[in-house]
DNA sequence: GCATGTATTTAGACAGGCTAGGTACTAAAT
DNA sequence: ATTTAGTACCTAGCCTGTCTAAATACATGC
């Protein structure tokens, strides 16, 4: 009874949002790849599932628009495991976040009317 | 100067909402396809540009799964132009109504969250 | 060795909104 | 009569971006 049928956030959705939520993940510290997933899905509260195979791709394209720049992280440094390739916001991408709130307030305001949920 | 740069909600962003805002316009009576169209552009406030080939698609899919139903309209009936299809939501529908209202609640407010934009 | 946890990468599948046309009907203009 | 414009619908194919699913690599523990 309990189940608390939490509802996935599923791609489709997430589409065009997805890039804003990497940079913002971003804003309070820089970070490789598994911890914006972490970040994410902390935020999400467990409806957010965001994928490997979609965050790397994304990185990728972010990276290749100048809006985050990356750095190999050494692994020597006092902790295990692989090679850990850490991404910064650059000052463009930190005015593509701005716009991309302004975006996402229009987005809600104008579908939020549309489909007349109470906000 | 008072060029209100409407910056417009692009396809991508629009993905898997598109259905719910189809069934919502729906709500407050039947209505054909272009009508629906108008109603959206309305209720968007010029930032939203659905086009012909997103919708019909979308109403078909609709029609298919049971969430609306359509009939041809005569065009004599004092009326000039070529026929129409009108469609109308299902009980189903009503009930994917609601639960896309749900859904879309979670999702600004998981989202929102991330983004970090003011609400 | 082998399994596990961390971390990155990638090929290919797939959905669905968009482009760009086409069809059809009516009325008004030429 | 023909053209033009407005309304209404439909569709093939494109494109983007998320997902699936797998491979790779490193370190630790069994």
């Amino acid at each position: 009874m309990t189940t608390q049928k939490v509802t996935p956030i599923n791609g489709n959705s997430l589409r065009g949002h997805l890039e804003t939520m990497v940079l913002s993940s971003l804003e309070q510290s820089d970070a490789h790849g598994f911890e914006i997933l972490r970040r994410l899905e902390k935020a999400g509260c467990g409806a957010l599932k965001m994928k490997e195979g979609s965050l790397y791709p994304a990185l990728y394209r972010l990276e290749k628009s100048g809006l985050i720049k990356s750095r190999w992280e050494k692994c020597e440094t006092n902790r295990p495991g692989p090679r850990r390739r850490i991404y910064k916001l650059t000052s463009k991408g930190k005015r593509r976040l701005q716009q991309g709130r302004e975006e996402w307030v229009q987005f809600v305001s104008v579908v939020g009317q549309i489909v007349g949920a109470p906000a």
